[in-house]
RNA sequence: UGAGGGUUGGUGCAGCGGUAGCACGACGGGCUCUGAACCCGUUAACCCAGGUUCGAAUCCUGGACCCUCAGCCA
């Protein structure tokens, strides 16, 4: 029951575009005016270019979205675009997830796949072309030299002793770095620009080093690696991208990009920058992530609490809740943080049209009804959804003991509790109206059980004819029939809003991120719910059949976000 | 103090010289066998100061504040 039913790719495409033909954004206008003056030819061609050196994460979400969505809806391609020019830091482990991921969104690249390092030869014959143009040149200047000669902010740099080698010797020279006959940090390959530029990325920029390590793709052949400026806009340019669209700390070197693709004359596309996501009580920095990671602080990149798409994943999260969101959030040049109550919203307007419901008691207080007869079952009728009658119905046990929710009680409530309490009746969802009548305690004075008796008249848990009525409606599960099984709740993973903006990120975890529920009672229907299911746990939240510690006959639940709760707000506010 | 980006309700995004709009949130109400969903309503914003104009969030000038850049990372 209640399998994930995912959209094919393409039409989970098309859906989206159509949802976002109302929301207007810059590079949308950018792009129209390119329509219009036919700067490209009317093409629309775009490329997602993550670096295979970690798991995507929920701003790489925003960036795939508007990348592929652009495409979709200007009738264009988006391109796959593996951008491993740094063999120290990449592997293949990543580019697989990072499929996956893009896939899992609902995202198709077709043909479109491609991998920096399989224009490597091509960059070579660019670097030489430079070279030739005298317009690169090897430097031999140390790491350390190189940064003193670049001066600093407010100071121009110095040109490098080694800049005016003759072309016939860069040449050599270059290929001599290329057949392995210098070692690491002997000497790079250096755009020849201007050391007194006044954006430092202009300052004779570095355009390949010397590593000597194997890369996961093109092996041993090569031991210098172009960088990312010189790789980018050159990949770009061979795919014949239109509009190359990057995060804002690129402004600066779009000025790069473009001195690149003049100086070797050829195809030019235009490099156009957006503010990436911030989450709140999140971070969303690789670097940060993998520290989280491998220091073991969560339970490695699917730890549902993390924002990478693989933790969103396992946590319950759907595509088309991710994809909802990034559309809703825009696109702008400036600094943002977004709340994530946007976030949850978009799930729970997924999931309350899909997810089946179903009910599930996490904290379970024993009910026995007295008037009931002893070892009698009877099976009730349940609605599986009521936005959409089409998932049909569904058996569910009762019998004389069953569990409630510990909250849904309460000897002495105040004015505004309207659930159960001594002396009162309530509805069971689907059942029958029943009153409290006695609270039985242990010796430590702890409620451990309810007697309580039921009215016959409301089976079905329709009125009674003497028209009375009740001010709730309880969920609940048969004693004997329940599944009994763990769930777990998560919780912001940080107590600050912007914990990137704090001097130690870590100092401001939450410890109480995570909370591990034993002993859970779930209708018994669930006992073979399928891993990465998604349901609706009646009055309580979205939760989903975990894919890691589920085994068959005992599935584990996530909870995914909670339901909107107006009495939590009542209790919050003071009542 | 160099260069480049940016500043619209609590949050995110529109508005591109003519009554400042959408979504989320918050608040109030309706409906309800989920205190959910759904429906209805309320709240609340143009960084500042000048100027141009019949009219400025939009154009101009000056200022304030925020962000990015000194990797042989991307």
């Amino acid at each position: 029951m209640g399998n994930d039913k995912q959209a094919p790719p393409q039409e989970a495409q098309i859906i989206d575009a159509e949802q976002r033909l109302g929301s207007s954004n810059f590079i949308r206008h950018i792009i129209e005016e390119d329509l219009e003056t036919g700067k490209f030819d009317g093409r629309v061609e775009t490329r997602f270019p993550p670096e295979p050196n970690g798991y995507l994460h929920i701003g790489h979400a925003k960036s795939i979205c508007l990348n592929f969505g652009l495409a979709a809806q200007y009738n264009g391609q988006c391109h796959l675009r593996f951008d491993d020019t740094n063999p120290l830091k990449e592997n293949v482990e990543y580019v697989e997830s990072i499929k996956e991921d893009v896939r899992w969104l609902g995202f198709d690249w077709g043909a479109h796949e491609y991998f920096a390092s399989d224009y490597f030869d091509r960059l070579y014959g660019f670097a030489i072309e430079l070279i030739k143009k005298g317009r690169a040149y090897v430097d031999s200047l140390s790491p350390d030299q190189i940064r003193e000669y670049r001066g600093t902010l407010n100071e121009p740099g110095r040109e490098s002793p080694y800049r005016s080698r003759p072309v016939e010797e860069n040449l050599q020279l270059f290929e001599k770095m290329a057949a392995g006959e210098f070692e690491e940090g002997q000497c790079v390959l250096r755009a020849k620009i201007d050391m007194a530029a006044p954006n430092i990325v202009m300052r004779d920029p570095t355009l390949y080093r010397i590593r000597k390590v194997q890369h996961h793709r093109t092996g041993k052949r090569w031991c210098i690696y172009p960088m990312y400026d010189f790789a980018h806009c050159l990949s770009d340019s061979i795919e014949a991208i239109t509009h190359s669209i990057c995060t804002l700390e690129f402004v600066n070197n779009r000025e790069l990009y473009d001195w690149i693709l003049d100086a070797l004359e050829v195809y030019h596309p235009q490099q156009i920058e957006f503010a990436r996501l911030n989450l709140a009580y999140t971070v969303l920095s690789k670097r940060k992530l993998i520290q989280l990671v491998e220091e073991g602080i969560v339970d490695g990149w699917d730890d549902p609490r993390m924002p990478s798409i693989s933790g969103f994943r396992r946590r319950g999260y759907t595509p088309a809740a991710i994809r909802r969101f990034c559309d809703r959030i825009g696109v702008a040049k400036r600094d943002s943080l977004v709340d994530i109550a946007m976030l949850e919203h978009c799930l729970r307007e997924d999931l309350n049209t899909s997810a089946p419901r179903v009910m599930g008691v996490l904290r379970p207080l024993k009910v026995v009804i007295e008037n009931y007869p002893e070892g009698q079952v009877e099976y009730l009728e349940a609605v599986n959804n009521p936005e959409d009658p089409s998932m049909g119905i569904r058996q569910v046990p009762f019998s004389r003991e069953f569990y409630i929710e510990r909250d849904d009680f309460m000897e002495a409530p105040p004015k505004k509790f309207f659930r159960l309490a001594p002396g009162r009746e309530v509805r069971l969802r689907y059942a029958y109206f029943i009153r409290c009548h006695d609270v039985v305690k242990d010796d430590q004075g702890e409620i451990v059980e309810l007697r309580c008796t039921y009215d016959p008249e409301t089976r079905g848990g329709n009125a009674p004819p003497d028209g009375r009525k009740v001010k709730a409606t309880l969920h609940w599960v048969s004693a004997a029939e329940a599944l009994d099984t763990d769930v777990r709740l998560y919780d912001h993973l940080f107590t600050v809003e912007n914990p990137a903006e704090t001097e130690d990120f870590k100092e401001s975890l939450n410890p109480e991120s995570l909370t591990i529920l034993t002993g859970c009672k779930l209708e018994p229907g669930l006992k073979n719910a399928e891993p990465g299911a998604h349901f609706q746990f009646e009055r309580l939240g979205y939760f989903t059949v975990d894919t890691r510690d589920s085994t068959p006959g005992k599935p584990v639940f996530n909870r995914a976000v909670t339901l909107r709760d107006t009495w939590a707000k009542i209790q919050k506010s003071g009542k």
